[in-house]
DNA sequence: CATAATACATCGTGATACGATGTATAACGT
DNA sequence: ACGTTATACATCGTATCACGATGTATTATG
């Protein structure tokens, strides 16, 4: 998919990928890997920047030798998934302009 | 709405803007406003590189003394718009994960 | 014993939206 | 007559950000 497309939607699918149970690097990216792939310093950019922000708080924890962050999403990561559905709905809004110019012949 | 989210939709926005009939810098921005604020820097940046792409062809008009330049979309540019409602799909996807998780208790 | 998988981290670069700023003409109100 | 607003295009600088390249270290596998 394309990068720019990819802006704006990022932040928020590593928030749902954390939402129900906490979970790591690693983890999140294979997670998502159905859906979307991201690089590993895509994904390590955005858990800083996610953590910088108090949308996730950290816990590192020592798993059978290697070092395990672990991402635990916040009251304000659960807002932003919130605020991202509204802004979906003027998304779709733009893309049915989008459409409706397709369709149009006059 | 978020300017991160805006990227990868401007283009095809402006695309979209000009689809039917031939446009200008001024007409665009008013023709958008309803569902989508764009500023004129932002315009006339995403109308340089449209050209540069190829994507649309620029004809320079003298209107009642003023210079006005419109804009006429290529067939590149018209693909690119299709290529964009493939995109959406893969985003659509994207955007159910997202609510998936929202609504997933156990 | 080499390769792959797991796990985190940083640096540099290119793409790009946008505010600030500038130029110039027409229209409109007072 | 004159200031303000609308029309119209243009450029520069900045901040944000995705991602490839690269690095470190441990465990598992063939």
């Amino acid at each position: 998919m394309d990068t720019q497309l990819k802006r704006g939607v990022l932040d928020v699918c590593v928030l749902s990928a954390i939402r129900n149970e906490d979970s790591y690097g690693y983890k999140i990216i294979k997670d998502l890997k159905p859906i979307l792939t991201l690089s590993e310093s895509t994904l390590y950019t955005i858990l800083k920047r996610l953590e910088e922000g108090k949308l996730l708080i950290v816990r590192s924890t020592l798993y059978e030798g290697r070092l395990r962050k672990y991402y635990h999403i916040t009251e304000r990561g659960i807002n932003r998934i919130e605020e991202f559905k509204n802004e979906w709905k003027e998304l779709t809004e733009i893309y049915l302009f989008i459409e409706k110019e397709c369709s149009r012949h006059d």
